[in-house]
DNA sequence: CCAAAAAAATGAGCATCGCTCATTATTAGA
DNA sequence: TCTAATAATGAGCGATGCTCATTTTTTTGG
């Protein structure tokens, strides 16, 4: 009005401006978690008002899918890149399995996010979340389907049942670090599941051993018959 | 005051009037899930103010945690009774298989309200959906442990490992269920996710060259007996 | 360079919801 | 029957996601 310099702050570009929008998200959802974290804290963060933030984006929910989308975005373009130069299906389970340990691991805060924005989902469509893990579960599927196809894995698996259970598996460490803090031990747990993927858990020679017996029975019987 | 007969109804006993609030917050939840279901909708489905629930639970959380607590005991001791009778950890970790996907089969609205649940809990204590899963997976555990100890399973397995991932398959299938509807094959996956644990998904004879040497042993044998 | 139109930003305010508490109604005890 | 204890009520509080009329800034076109 009178004397001081009102210096006119240019607006920044719109790209820019959702750029910074979502970042202030996740640094609030990640320090306070998606209940929790307001608009109203957002924004301050962000130093605009509530209402701009409705420009950028439909939700509160659209706003965390974002976040997640870009967070995501790296692991899945990293994978996309190393796989093909893995040889095996076996091998690019493995990978994808153990990769997973590795965002677990680097982003403890995201973690918590993850969870509890996977239970989040109601009568809408699969959240962003799931969708994240379904992108997942889809390239462990084509793994395993490649191996059921080149006779390296039983024909008679069900991709998805065995993806849900690494799924299942992940999710337990996943759950302990949150809670523990305590860092994980990246190969020492994706050997774990990839053994369990492969043999199971009965005993070797309880699976075979029967059959060993029956072997041995048939040695003595030909020894029998035919006497060395 | 003047002419109308003011009928006195007398007021139902704690108990029953708890009842009376627990079942019409299950009915409110089941139909619009934990967060659209307000806790007026329960009150006018109980026929009651909002505030007369909150001298029987202190809070929204609570009112679901009972509901799932009643709906679960009832599983539980069921377990608890037939559970004994099973022979060996292998039919029992079964048994734990089977029951849980029958159980998600006979109520839809409660997986629902289940799934919902789960990503609930944020930093507070491990929620009441958690504890179900966890004293399911406890059980188990103890079946996989029994395994172990008497030679069944291999000694180098991990039981929570494997328990998460029966909780992954049995996830998938609820998941399944809830989307689609149809109704859950039970047998057949329980003996898909069995067979999983038990053998892994290798080809039989990439599981164990030992096998391999089996069957050759067998054909040297073999050919004791018949020379060509 | 300016005026008008378009776009962006604002923040007061709305609707909803979980929850509280002063007030009222009912029951139990003497 | 009178009184103290207990139960029930519902208006209202505070917080929150979101809207929209208004204001501010940018763009346009002459």
């Amino acid at each position: 009005m009178s004397n001081a310099t009102v210096t006119k702050i240019p607006r920044p570009p719109k790209e820019q401006r959702i750029d910074t929008i979502v970042e202030s998200a996740r640094k609030v959802f990640c320090a306070c978690g998606f209940e929790k974290g307001s608009i109203e804290d957002i924004a301050k963060e962000a130093g605009i008002a509530e209402g701009t933030i409705y420009r950028y984006f439909d939700s509160k929910q659209g706003l965390l899918n974002e976040v997640l989308r870009r967070h995501y975005s790296a692991l899945f373009e990293d994978i996309q890149q190393t796989l093909p130069s893995i040889e095996g299906p076996g091998n690019r389970l493995r990978y994808l399995i153990r990769r997973t340990l590795v965002t677990i691991s680097e982003d403890r805060s995201m973690c918590g996010l993850r969870a509890l924005y996977a239970g989040q989902s109601d009568d809408k469509l699969p959240s962003l979340s799931h969708d994240q893990n379904r992108r997942m579960a889809v390239l462990m599927a084509n793994e395993i389907k490649a191996g059921m196809k080149d006779g390296t894995f039983r024909s008679d698996t069900s991709p998805s049942l065995v993806c849900y259970m690494i799924g299942g598996a992940l999710e337990l460490t996943e759950h302990s670090f949150m809670r523990t803090g305590k860092a994980i031990a990246i190969d020492d747990v994706t050997e774990s599941i990839c053994r369990m993927i492969h043999c199971g858990i009965d005993a070797i020679d309880a699976t075979t051993g029967s059959l060993a017996s029956l072997v041995e029975r048939f040695e003595h019987a030909a020894d029998r018959l035919d006497p060395v």
